[in-house]
RNA sequence: GCUCCAGUGGAGUAGCGGCCAAACUCACGGCCCUCUCACGGCCGAGCCCCCGGUUCGAAUCCGGGCUGGAGCACCA
């Protein structure tokens, strides 16, 4: 019990709790993505935190792909599978996974229900005639039709008879209502491009939004939705058909907008996926696009994204997501474990006088039994242009040595340890000039070239790393020039 | 134009009538520790959008305003 209270405690700083939970006998939620391509980090929202109520509430996390407009919102074929391995990255497994474009013939069938409740009708109104009267609160010819037209031409609409444009159906709600976005709104439209999944291919009347998503999410039992401010008169739209329907509305959340700092991308699918058409981002996990592929290759950790992400709550308004705080989840994380090498960037090189061969600094400072590397002086050192000393002056290099500039040349001076901690000698990293490992680093801000200790290339691709006061990297690649790492954070 | 929502330090969140001139995380500044500008420790600066009202008492309730966001798509 004890135990239980301080769990409890623990989670003071949690997400709030979900309304009307008692009321439920379990709770279900649902990601609903339009797989158009794989998420930015803004999406990694949604599995964070349905994925945290699920644990905290027994609950259960469905993923729906709302994949009803094949044109506009054209589905990517990848992006499917590519998003279920986002949702994994972060640590999250859902209990069941459904396709909207499998179950038109459902929606179909409620369309067909909806008709005969006096719900729905069929309008070949223009889009700018029917807003024009809507937005005069006046109901259009098409609205008083008998039931058995409107099947026939809702039959018609489903058999493709119509060209897109020529008729849709709609829900009868209240053309009176005092918000106009409410007033009789479109269910099915025609749309002529096919669907690019092959089994959804030869259907031309499609459902909207609001139509497909409300009577799922009621189908399959969801009792908790959560979705974002856009989707404000969602609910109020749907609880139209969920009358007719006598059914119960689930339990709505809404939340505003996340926006991301330290990106000059968009977060947006379609902006990066237009980069990285036009060339100017090598792909979904390049390290300049906002995206789960590209913090995954960087090595930081889904349970970090996600920790950042359960930061922000759920409120109605729009969030900024500083980068830093992700950062230092995933610091937290991997700090431990991280071995310390040397990156010298644009090495200037240094004859070296007297000293011993090699510096022994330890893998990790809080680690001394990992043991320690080896960095040899062959041929002199490198440093980088900010820790060169000016003539005459003295500098420690980790590890190894005190050594003190006259000209182009580092001296051993045989002080101790002493004269850094008396705060006279600056400490630096650096690599010998000859044998190290060419290191392409890249990071958010572009690729830097530098130079890695020897024993660098005894770290295994995936490894996060730290190069000590630069920052931490996954290494990806050991290759026969170069290794690249991926810059983490610093 | 109509409708809806929100406004607490640089970012985010908590507090929701007295315990609050306000807490926590990140960021920032300083100091300590340290053979890293990492990790760790200490300290610091900085916030209740405005105006009225209710009340003994308001960040918290009410009204108005201002600012910001969202919807009024045959997009999701």
């Amino acid at each position: 019990m004890a135990e239980i209270e301080a769990e409890d405690e623990g989670d003071d700083h949690d997400l709030p709790d979900l309304p009307n939970v008692d009321e439920y006998d379990e709770v279900r939620m649902r990601a609903a993505p339009n797989p158009n391509g794989p998420w930015h980090i803004g999406h990694a929202r949604m599995p964070a935190v349905i994925g945290t109520y699920k644990e905290r509430y027994d609950g259960s996390f469905i993923v729906r792909f709302d994949d009803t407009d094949p044109e506009t919102k054209r589905p990517d074929l990848d992006a499917y599978d590519a998003i279920l391995d986002d949702i994994d990255y972060l640590g999250f497994e859902p209990d069941d996974v459904i396709v909207a474009s499998d179950r038109v013939e459902t929606y179909y069938e409620h369309a067909r229900e909806l008709i005969d409740a006096g719900g729905a009708y069929t309008c070949s109104c223009s889009g700018e005639t029917f807003s024009e009267l809507k937005n005069d609160a006046e109901a259009c010819p098409h609205r008083e039709k008998d039931v058995e037209t409107v099947h026939e031409e809702f039959e018609a609409m489903v058999d493709g008879e119509y060209e897109p444009g020529e008729m849709v159906l709609r829900v009868r709600t209240d053309i009176e209502h005092k918000n106009p976005a409410l007033r009789d709104w479109v269910a099915f439209r025609m749309i002529d491009t096919p669907h690019p999944r092959e089994e959804a291919s030869a259907y031309r009347c499609w459902p909207m939004l609001d139509f497909q998503s409300g009577v799922d999410d009621h189908l399959t039992g969801v009792t908790h939705i959560i979705r974002g401010i856009d989707l404000q008169d969602s609910a109020k739209r749907q609880q139209f058909v969920y009358d007719y329907f006598g059914w119960e509305y689930p339990e709505v959340v809404h939340w505003g907008h996340v926006q991301v700092d330290a990106y000059d991308v968009k977060l947006s699918t379609s902006t990066i996926k237009e980069k990285i058409e036009a060339g100017e981002l090598d792909g979904w996990d390049d390290p300049r696009a906002p995206t789960l592929a590209s913090l995954r290759r960087r090595g930081i950790r889904g349970e970090a994204v996600v920790d950042a992400l359960i930061a922000l709550g759920t409120s109605t308004s729009n969030v900024d997501l500083s980068m830093s705080s992700i950062y230092a989840s995933n610091r937290e994380l991997v700090d431990d474990e991280a071995e310390r090498y040397f990156l010298v960037r644009d090495g200037e090189r240094f004859a070296l006088d007297g000293g011993p061969d090699a510096g022994h600094p330890p893998l990790h400072p809080d680690h001394e039994e990992r043991g320690e590397r080896t960095v040899p002086v062959d041929g002199g050192v490198r440093l980088e242009p900010d820790d060169v000393p000016a003539p005459g002056e003295r500098v420690w290099l980790k590890g190894y040595a005190c050594v003190r500039r006259e000209g182009d040349s580092l001296v051993a001076t045989g002080d101790g340890i002493g004269v850094v901690r008396e705060g006279d000698v600056d400490v630096v990293h650096w690599v010998p000039a000859e044998g190290g490992v060419e290191v392409t680093m890249r990071t958010p801000d572009g690729d830097v070239a530098g130079v890695a200790e020897p024993d660098f290339a005894a770290t295994d691709v995936d490894d996060v790393v730290q190069f000590e006061r630069i920052g931490f990297v996954r290494v990806d690649e050991h290759g026969d020039e170069e290794s690249v790492v991926y810059w983490t954070h610093p």
